[in-house]
DNA sequence: GTGAAAGCGCTAACAA
DNA sequence: TTGTTAGCGCTTTCAC
């Protein structure tokens, strides 16, 4: 068994609450003591008990962290910011997979909740439906009146849960994309949205038709994908069936321009000459690809850490502020002026 | 306050022993009693107290992985294949990211100790300081004896720790690819490795160089980076000035691979044309670069969910399983015989 | 500056 | 089938 506080006391020859002193520092205690301690602490190899510690002061060394799916960039690259941030906290991050399912996410929450996490971050967009948002709502208002800190990122929070929002500017950043693409003079646009129901989705997709609409032009051809790689390959090859006079495809987010790219070279459509490619988010493989994707460049990192820190209690919220996170136009390749 | 056992139990009129085994349903209770139970818990919204638990039961609901940094796809795709064996046994995973310190290594394995997590796996390879495997095997041991199951996955174990290790081919996997890269042709070669003292590096070296040595050739030129795409983007430029007449770069990962390949486009150098290029793990951008990488398949995901099952306790494993996981060569485009 | 002792909320014998 | 009752290991008053 591995020793306990009482075990260290009983070598040191002092009480346990004064052990318990010099391993958190919050009282005085005499240099002597304090040594003599240090040694027995060694000696017998002691490790804090967790749980222990966490029962006695309500309130345990960890953060929880929600995403869709770690193994997507756009997720992977919040989750280690905000891990990153939670570790200078000295705080662990627990990350949670919801593949963006409903009922996961609360299951999540709750389990997060049972910990007696320090904070959570949710983030990504989330599902827009009333009841959903209502579970969430009760959830988070369990969560924060246990003195959870709970911090959304990328997210809205749901209507009458005060909480800091780390907000991406998914619609200006939508509205630039799409303004560029008809600068260069396209007019018959494809627009490969996320799945439907989703705030992401929606604020991207509002975005793209604000741009459309400033142009006087028709609405565009609307498609929806899931945010992965396979279905915007799949809806590419569905726009081109069905409307094979475009000449750009938007997706509403990189990983289903990829997909896009893909499915455009297989079929030996050239791209942009033929058809020009936009994406959002700007992950690392945007300028891997050939031609290089224009797209939309977010925070992710940054807004991530922000989040984190707010969560771990590094970083004070002023209530009022919105954390404002802009996008930035990325003009690379993918786009040019339609033949 | 949140509720607590004892509330619960005085509003279903019964004890908290009667409670904590309809919560747990460990042992028989009456249906009536269990239904009397349950709408208590409802009424009170009564969330488990998990430190309280653990600290009882001397176990957490908590698994812990470590990796070099969650942002890695390489990484990314094994904390979601871990993660997600947790959660179907209703277990938490914690992720940490040590960026390959060795330091933080240990201070995160000694933060999981602490937690009494129920098991942790390490992933990816480790360094290889005498010191530093000393110092693991020993928080590995005190980890073993406090009943945490240890799983490596792409890592040995220290010597003396006698845990799973989920092994992935490296050694094999840059035998073959090396063997493939000469059989087209190429006979000078630039490997680019991995950072030193790191046991993937050293294995997929080795099987670089045993391909090369079976040809009877002079050894290759080896350049080290990080396991970055910029370390292989700097190196690429350098093989470029130091060795010019090189006609094939051999990448430790993908990563560096896609920083080669973007560093050759820069300078000019048509790939394959002019330099074949070849990377190692199969990420998911492998094939949107352009020419799409020959590389070496690793099955990450499916080993991380090995590992993830062992360190959950969903999957046994009989102490003399090597939890072997083959490479397979993915020939595409980028390796073609030399002009 | 240090100790005694009362919990924190739960589980698991042991009884009944 | 259910209740009683010790702890689990730590923090934190409250005395001294």
């Amino acid at each position: 068994m591995a020793a306990t506080l009482a075990d260290v006391a009983a070598r040191a020859g002092v009480s346990t609450a004064t052990v318990s002193r010099v391993l958190n520092g919050n009282y005085p205690v005499s240099a002597v003591t304090r040594e003599r301690v240090h040694r027995a602490l060694g000696e017998l190899e002691y490790v804090v008990n967790g749980p222990a510690r966490a029962l006695a002061a309500a309130t345990s060394e960890v953060i929880g962290v929600i995403v869709n799916d770690v193994s997507d960039p756009f997720f992977s690259i919040q989750a280690s910011g905000t891990q990153w941030e939670a570790a200078s906290a000295d705080l662990l991050a627990v990350i949670c997979n919801t593949a963006g399912s409903p009922s996961d996410e609360l299951k999540y929450i709750s389990m997060l909740l049972r910990q007696r996490v320090r904070g959570m971050v949710l983030t990504g967009g989330s599902r827009e439906e009333p009841e959903h948002v209502r579970a969430i709502a009760k959830l988070l208002g369990q969560a924060l009146s246990a003195g959870t800190r709970v911090v959304m990122c990328g997210r809205p929070a749901p209507p009458g849960v005060d909480v800091p929002c780390v907000t991406f500017d998914n619609e200006g950043g939508a509205r630039t994309l799409t303004r560029h693409v008809l600068s260069v003079g396209h007019t018959r646009i494809g627009y490969i949205a996320g799945p439907p129901g989703n705030t992401t989705t929606t604020a991207r997709l509002a975005g793209h038709r604000q741009a459309v609409q400033e142009q006087g032009l028709d609405d565009t051809v609307v498609l929806h994908g899931d945010f992965s790689r396979a279905s915007g390959f799949d809806a590419a090859l569905e726009l081109l069936r069905t409307s094979p006079d475009l000449t750009a495809i938007v997706a509403g987010n990189d990983l289903m321009a990829l997909g896009v790219i893909a499915a455009l070279r297989q079929r030996g459509v050239r791209v942009p000459e033929d058809i020009s490619v936009a994406g959002f988010d700007d992950l690392p493989a945007a300028v891997d690809v050939v031609p290089a994707l224009t797209t939309v460049r977010l925070p992710l990192d940054q807004g991530a850490r922000r989040a984190g820190r707010i969560a771990s209690g590094t970083e004070a919220v002023t209530s009022l502020s919105r954390l404002w996170m802009p996008a930035e136009l990325m003009v690379r390749e993918s786009v040019s002026a339609p033949a």
